[in-house]
DNA sequence: CGGGATCCTTAAAGATACTG
DNA sequence: CAGTATCTTTAAGGATCCCG
């Protein structure tokens, strides 16, 4: 990564781009000085790094604990996203050279003032869940009905 | 510090179908009662949701009118946020009968209500940009000094 | 104008295996 | 235990053509 210069994704599909750029790390400076918003989308919408900042919420932990605490999760995965938020400065990352090793993960200032933002979307979906459900039916079967697909209504491939 | 998590995403390792379900559509009963959060942060930081509800903040807009607003997306992946948002009932689709076609897409109540929290994220992006920058201007420096991959720094592709 | 249906490319997410 | 290094799968996102 080059300090030296900034370079827009691209004149005009600047947010496709934006997008790609954000997914492989040179965040640089493309945010020509308004849409850093959609930085931060990407990085709280995109991965597993909203479930583990939550999961750092309580203090640090350990890598096979938030594995266990993530079920769902590859330690694959988990690397790729705590190596994010580590270079992101939002994760402090503290080996212990001890043996076997031991690494501690927790959030930083930076990483915490994250939480509050973040667990008040946490708060709007727990809100609104019964609402967006609904919708969510009312749209299906509407749908279901202009659709004439054969294929039944509850279909549990 | 045992503040022990707060709640297990999912009893079993169900995220990644989680988010697999939630990218297809069929949010269904997934959530069986604990992680609505992660349906939002899917829903947030999925695609362009974000920016679609920014730009329909000011009132209505006509399918071109934000694409032209939006210039990195394309007219599928709008028509695609757009009807996820609708599906969601955050977006409220008005179809006027004219020739040429004219739709309207506007925020409902609940869209509104959505404003709010998605702002904060996108408040503390701006306000944390420059530290995260440079938590990561940081990380990238010290990571090329530990990695001898002669490969230039700024290797495009 | 506002999309729906298709095809294609890329790369994100997962599984596995190997190392310090 | 805590990763890193492949290999594969899956699908998100883009480009096009066409229709109402």
């Amino acid at each position: 990564m080059e300090p030296s210069n900034t370079h827009v994704p691209t004149p005009d599909g600047s947010m496709a781009d934006l997008r790609d750029h954000l997914r492989r790390g040179d965040h640089a400076r493309i945010s020509e000085g308004c849409k850093p918003s959609a930085e931060i989308m990407a990085l709280v919408g995109e991965k597993w790094t909203v479930i583990v900042v939550v999961m750092l919420s309580g203090g640090p932990r350990r890598f096979k604990e938030l594995q266990r605490m993530i079920p769902g999760v590859s330690q694959r995965m988990l690397t790729l996203t705590l190596r994010g938020l580590e270079r992101d400065g939002l994760v402090a990352r503290t080996v212990f050279p001890t043996v076997p090793p031991r690494v501690d993960y927790a959030l930083t200032e930076l990483g915490e003032s994250l939480r509050a933002p973040v667990l008040a979307l946490g708060t709007w979906a727990r809100e609104n869940r019964a609402q967006i459900e609904a919708a969510r039916d009312r749209y299906d079967r509407a749908a279901e009905r202009a659709a004439p697909r054969a294929a039944g209504p509850d279909e549990v491939r």
